[in-house]
Formats: C-alpha cells, sequence, structure tokens
DNA sequence: TTAGGGTTAG
C-alpha cells in the first residue's frame, strides 16, 4: 500500500501533457472535470508546461476553479502573475474573498479594479454590494449605488436586488422600495428580498401587501420566497395569513425541508399557536440546532418551561448538541415559567458539559430570571461580576424586576446605567416615573417629567392591534377614532363594573399623573390593550380566542384586567406582547402568574 | 470563463 502512494505522488509531481496541448477547450473540459485541488493544480501545471497560461480563458477557468474551492493562496498567486486581465479575471478575484468572508481584500481588489480604469461589470458589482451589506456600510453602499448608476447598470436585476437587500439589512426600507419601485422587470429574488426588506424592518404587513401583488404578477415563488413569507407572517404575528400561507405550501406541495418547517414552527409559535407549531416539529423528518431551539423558544414565549426542557433532553439524546442560542432560549423559557434553580442550573452547566460560553443574552436571562423571582440582589451581584461588556438590555432587565418588586434604589441605579447607553430613549424616564409614583413620590415624578421635556423626549405611544374576520385594528391608549368607539367604551364601563364585583381592584400606580383617582381611572380603562379586549369580546363570538398584540410590555394591571375578564366570560384571551405570549383562560395565565 | 434571495435569541 505505501509503495502504491508514493508511486501515485510522484506521478503527480511529474505533470503529464493532457488532451490536445494547444486547444483551450481540452484544458477547460480537464478543469471542469476535476474532482479535488491536486488535480486542479496538476492542470494548472499542464497549462504552464504548454504555454496555455497565456489564454485568458484558460487562465480565468484555471483562477475561478482556485476561487471556487476556497484556494485564496493560489487564486491569488495566479492572478498577481497574469500579464492580462479582463473584467471576468476581477469578477472571479473580488467574488473569491468575498465568498470566503475576507472583505478588506475583496473591497481592496475591487479599488485596484476601478483604479486600474477597468469598467466594473454586473458580476462584479453583487460581490461589492454584498460586503456593504454584511459590513452594514450605508455609505459605501451608496457609492457603489452611485458607481452602477454611472455605469448604466441599473437593468440588471443581480445588481439591483443587491442593492435592495443592502438597504434593507442597512435598515433603510424606504431606499430599498424606492429602487424596488424603479425596476422594470423584477424577477422571483428581486421581489422575495423586497418582501424579506420589509420583515426585516418590522413593516411585516408591506411584506403580505407585496406577496399578493407578487402573486398578482404571475411571478411563482420558490421555497425561499416561502420561507421569507412564513418570517413574515411570524413577525406580524398574523394567525389568519399564516394559515393560508401554509395552505398555500400544502397546495403547491412545497417539502417540509429543515429551513422551511423551522420558519414554520417559529411562525406558528409566534402566532399564538404553540400546537400547530408542535405538529410542524414532529412532522419534521430532519431536524438541525436551529429548528430545536426554536422549539424550545415557541414553548418559553408560551411559558411553557418544563416542555421547553423535555425538548431539550430530546435533543441531546438524538445527537444534537446545542448551541449559544438554544441556552438562550432555555434559559428565557425558564425566566418566563418561574423555573429558577432549573435556571441556575443549566447557567452554570453551559460551559462545563457543553462548552458553551456565557455572553451577555444569558446573563440578560438570568438577571430577568433572577430578578423576576424577587431575588435582586443576585441579580445585582451577577451584574457586578461579569466580565462581558453590560448593554441596555441587561440594565433593562435588572430596572424590569425593580419595577415589579418596588426597589427604588436599585431602579435609579439601573436607570442611570441605562441612560448613560441611551440618553434619548424617552422609556428609561417613563419606567422610573412609573416606580416613583407606585411609591407615592410624586415630587420625584414630576422631576424625570421635567427633564423628559426639557430633553424633548416623547414616549413611544402604546399601541396593541387585534385581528377580527381577517382584518386587523389598531388602538391607541386613550383612542376614540374607531366607529364603534362609544360601544367599544360602554362594554369597558360595564365590564368594569362587573369585574370590581368579582374582586378586581384596578391598580392605578400604573397611572403616571399624578392627578384625581377618579380621572386615574378614567386613563387606566383606557389602556390600549383594554380597548383592544372590548372590541374583540363585542367583535367576536364565543369559543373564538380573542388574541391580541401590543407593541410594549403588557402592564400589570391590564394582566390583572384580562384574568378577570377571562374568568368572568370564559374567554380565551391569548395576548402577545414584545417578550412572551400569554393565555389567559379561566382566570389564570400561561406565564403562571409569574408577572 | 464570472453574479443574487431563506430557519432559532436579543
Amino acid at each position: 500500500m505505501a509503495d502504491t502512494r508514493i508511486a501515485r505522488t510522484q506521478i503527480h509531481k511529474e505533470p503529464q501533457p493532457l488532451l490536445s496541448r494547444s486547444r483551450p477547450k481540452f484544458y477547460v473540459t480537464a478543469l471542469l472535470s476535476s474532482r479535488n485541488i491536486s488535480h486542479i493544480r496538476e492542470v494548472h501545471a499542464q497549462v504552464v508546461v504548454n504555454g496555455m497560461l497565456q489564454n485568458l480563458t484558460v487562465a480565468n477557468k484555471l483562477l475561478y476553479m482556485y476561487a471556487q474551492r476556497r484556494v485564496l493562496g493560489d487564486a491569488y498567486a495566479l492572478f498577481g502573475g497574469m500579464g492580462e486581465r479582463d473584467s471576468v479575471t476581477w469578477s472571479v478575484m473580488v467574488g473569491g474573498f468575498v465568498n470566503v468572508g475576507d472583505f478588506t481584500n475583496g473591497f481592496a481588489t475591487f479599488r485596484e479594479l476601478i483604479r486600474s480604469g477597468v469598467t466594473p461589470d454586473i458580476y462584479t458589482l453583487p460581490f461589492v454590494i454584498r460586503v456593504c451589506r454584511d459590513m452594514k456600510d450605508l455609505k459605501m453602499g451608496r457609492l457603489v449605488h452611485d458607481i452602477v448608476l454611472k455605469h448604466g447598470l441599473l437593468a440588471d436585476n443581480f445588481a439591483c436586488a443587491a442593492l435592495v437587500d443592502m438597504y434593507a439589512k442597512c435598515k433603510v426600507v424606504d431606499d430599498a422600495r424606492q429602487l424596488f419601485d424603479k425596476m422594470q422587470n423584477r424577477d422571483l429574488v428581486t421581489w422575495t428580498v423586497m418582501i424579506g426588506a420589509f420583515a426585516e424592518c418590522r413593516n411585516a404587513d408591506e411584506s403580505l401587501v407585496l406577496f399578493d401583488w407578487m402573486i398578482e404578477e404571475g411571478v411563482v415563488p420558490d421555497k425561499v420566497a416561502m420561507v421569507t413569507i412564513v418570517n413574515a407572517c411570524a413577525k406580524l404575528g398574523a394567525m389568519h395569513r399564516a394559515r393560508l400561507v401554509h395552505y398555500y405550501i400544502c397546495r403547491n406541495k412545497f417539502s417540509l425541508d429543515v429551513i422551511l418547517g423551522t420558519a414554520m414552527i417559529d411562525m406558528y409559535a409566534k402566532c399564538g399557536c404553540i400546537d400547530s407549531a408542535r405538529e410542524i416539529f414532529d412532522r419534521m423528518q430532519v431536524k438541525n440546532v436551529i429548528t430545536w431551539s426554536a422549539m424550545i423558544a415557541a414553548y418559553g414565549y408560551h411559558g411553557h418551561g418544563r416542555k421547553a426542557f423535555d425538548i431539550f433532553h430530546l435533543m441531546l439524546n438524538s445527537g444534537v448538541s446545542p448551541n449559544v442560542i438554544t441556552f438562550v432560549s432555555l434559559l428565557y423559557a425558564c425566566s418566563h415559567s418561574g423555573l429558577i434553580e432549573e435556571g441556575l442550573r443549566i447557567f452554570s452547566l453551559m460551559w462545563d458539559e457543553f462548552a458553551v460560553r456565557a455572553d451577555i443574552k444569558h446573563y440578560t436571562c438570568m438577571v430577568d430570571l433572577l430578578g423576576r423571582a424577587g431575588r435582586l440582589d443576585e441579580a445585582l451581584e451577577l451584574v457586578e461580576s461579569m466580565a462581558v461588556e453590560k448593554d441596555e438590555r441587561l440594565w433593562g432587565a435588572l430596572l424590569g424586576a425593580c419595577r415589579i418588586h418596588g426597589n427604588i434604589d436599585l431602579a435609579e441605579k439601573a436607570v442611570n446605567s441605562l441612560l448613560e447607553l441611551q440618553p434619548e430613549n424617552a422609556g428609561h424616564y417613563v419606567l422610573l416615573s412609573n416606580i416613583y409614583a407606585r411609591a407615592g413620590r410624586w415630587k420625584d415624578v414630576a422631576k424625570m417629567r421635567d427633564l423628559m421635556s426639557q430633553r424633548r423626549l416623547k414616549k413611544v405611544p402604546g399601541l396593541t392591534w387585534i385581528e377580527v374576520d381577517n382584518k386587523t385594528y389598531q388602538f391607541s391608549t386613550g383612542d376614540r377614532t374607531h366607529p364603534r368607539s362609544e360601544k367599544i367604551y360602554a362594554m369597558l364601563e360595564s365590564l368594569g363594573k362587573k369585574l370590581e364585583l368579582a374582586g378586581y381592584v384596578p391598580d392605578t400606580n400604573f397611572v403616571l399623573h399624578d392627578v384625581d383617582e377618579e380621572v386615574k381611572l378614567g386613563m387606566l380603562y383606557s389602556h390600549s390593550e383594554k380597548l383592544a379586549i372590548a372590541f374583540g369580546l363585542i367583535a367576536t363570538a364565543n369559543g373564538i380566542p380573542i388574541r391580541i398584540t401590543k407593541n410594549l410590555r403588557v402592564c400589570g394591571d391590564c394582566h390583572t384586567f384580562t384574568k378577570f375578564v377571562s374568568a368572568i366570560t370564559q374567554r380565551v384571551i391569548i395576548v402577545r406582547d414584545v417578550n412572551r405570549f400569554h393565555h389567559f383562560r379561566e382566570g389564570t395565565c400561561s406565564c403562571g402568574d409569574y408577572w
């Protein structure tokens, strides 16, 4: 055996002429049939021996083969020695660097191209735009857009789709849309990129509108387009659309591969339908770490911590290793289900047993977990002992815990840290004001309000959406714009009386202003989620769950209010807020009253 | 001879 290996090596060292020595086509054919890098090198040697490196077609193909196999050292050596280069040469070299993630050299090669006076072509530009996209370098992206315009390449779908994608990933969706609207012949990828752009920029309802428009235009979606629209439904939490998209997927016989299946698990979970998410999960033949993590996260949103752990153990038994996100999802599930000891245990096992190092996101989950349980000292100790740089989410978790437990001193500390990081965020001032208000410290409340007006900051209004008969309605706090407004307020008034008889005590501490109790009550009864629930009771039949989505965290009083509503009306109410789902049924909430 | 879009958390 050993002798045979030596003999083969010797053969490779002595290149033999291949095929016809003078015809480029034969070298290209030989390269195309190359199975490994040593064969490419062998053909390279033959090309040199037979003086064919001067042929640009052959040299470019060689360069492409090295770049495709990600052997950038050989590719760059060849590129450096090429006396003649054309646009293909440049494009392959730029693309070679970009595809291995070497953006610095990719961009440097592109600059060299511009300096050498070569006109960049439609093949090179998408690579360069991708660099701008992945580096989130909007300034550079706009410069490349100018180059596209300067060379009249706007008609090219590849360059345009790449630009739309770049704008979307840089979070300037209006620029993406403007360019999309200018395009004459949009192909499927362009549509998909634009649909994804809206979902990316939290404008998922626009994604759905665009998807319908795409179908009307006769563009047939493929699996990637379906994953994109599934993702948009997940972001929107639109259950009715989710069902329609699922129906479309079945009718058009898209197979449930690992990516589409995982996206659908996430979609159903975020639309509040955990059972459908689990059904998809059970039907999937192939599951990867993302699938398992998505299912763990799904149970986490819904407050089913134990089930999240069941999935985690099944995952380990199936031989899949957890990653950073699996643990974020698991810790998140613990903090939203009150599984304190389990959370502490898994946090300590992460590194020891699974070699996953805790980062800021895991620490934030732990602060949330300990903080909600009232173990604020331990939460603070963890914050002070951690070696990872602290961010606003971490302090936000600590502040949230202070609000629940009325710890003013610690809240002030958290807010000071938050204001250092985000001085313009009005939400931090409002949270601290609420904490002061709850303690009756009205002078401090006034101070916070003055500070906000001095700094010209305004709180983001609380908004709630409700889907009734396939139509979405939006409510803001104190809203009277709805055509059935009078009925809604009348319903709230009569409901309030019944709820108070049943034992509900409105918690006016959740009203910020230092005003009369009666006024406070009025303000409390006009919170956006209460208006949406009242509308839901009027507009939907018994047996149909009321599903609402809030753009901020559900306030503590609304949480109690909803529990009472579900008890006296026997209606199931599902509330999705920024952090999780709350399933209210017969006076209880799936978050285990762990508020 | 060279080019594009998709899954989990925060």
